[in-house]
DNA sequence: AACTAAAAAGCAACATTGTTGCATAAAATA
DNA sequence: TATTTTATGCAACAATGTTGCTTTTTAGTT
């Protein structure tokens, strides 16, 4: 994957928007464009720090929640109390959830990171116990860290 | 199984913190009763509530990490930012968490279970990964709801 | 049973995180 | 460019989590 330029970045992210039938506004553009920027998910801690104390905190409360309405983005729970987001892929904003990955947390660096060629395996569950979506978040080391 | 009466819960409680080189307290008693008083895992806040006002915040969050710290409890991830804890069966409490079970969250009680007999599933994981914990929660509909 | 050292609980103050209503500003549409 | 719709910023608040310190309770000892 070769390194995009922040053109590219740019018109990526107006287009995503877009296409999610978002208004086109400063603080999704930033926010999208850092989750475009990196590789792994963001918490809401993060986001704030990264922007530059640009955005105020409810703008970047409510942005991600639009993300998460819209399906841009889904969310990866922890043990932790802080929830990460992470950009859906291709396959997600056509309307329904291509949820079907594992994360992965990296105990050294803390990073998250969808294996999105690692598909959430069958669970047998007890009688009476219907599956709507399950979660799989394997803690390790990741390729960095080693 | 039968129903234990509240003399049979309060030693078995003496007995556990006992076990866990915990010095017993009327708060640590307390909120381990509530555990074996019921099948789910419990939150922060539902403990607060369920304890009947009568323990300082600070003093159920501390008894909560002891908890943990112990082997005595495991929390469970989830995407809404409420921690949950739930008992170890006694295979924990010898030191190492038996921790391969899985977690399941009913989308209409909102009750959280483990399911002691389904086993962690095997992952495999790219080129470069290490796995230390898998944890699997399943969101579904329990055998009570539906 | 009383004494003592160690540990836990309670309290107050604070820090962080998340929420709501409303005025203002910016974006989309005509 | 004007108008409507939508998003942002601000302020105030609510909930959640943390820390230091004093008082109380526990467990061990005499």
């Amino acid at each position: 994957m070769s390194k995009q330029t922040d053109i590219q970045i740019d018109s990526q992210v107006d287009e995503l928007l877009k296409k999610n039938n978002l208004s086109i506004t400063g603080s999704r553009k930033k926010i999208l464009q850092l989750f475009l920027e990196q590789t792994g998910a963001l918490a809401h801690g993060d986001i704030e720090k990264r922007a530059g104390e640009k955005f105020d905190r409810v703008t970047v409360y409510r942005t991600l929640q639009t993300f998460v309405d819209k399906g841009l983005v889904h969310t990866i729970p922890t043990a932790d109390n802080s929830i990460r987001y992470a950009l859906c892929k291709d396959e997600c904003s056509q309307g329904h959830h291509h949820d079907h990955h594992i994360h992965f947390v990296c105990s050294q660096c803390n990073n998250t990171y969808c294996l999105d060629d690692v598909v959430t395996p069958e669970i047998n569950l007890p009688k009476g116990y219907s599956a709507e979506h399950i979660e799989v978040v394997v803690e390790g080391v990741c390729k960095n860290c080693r």
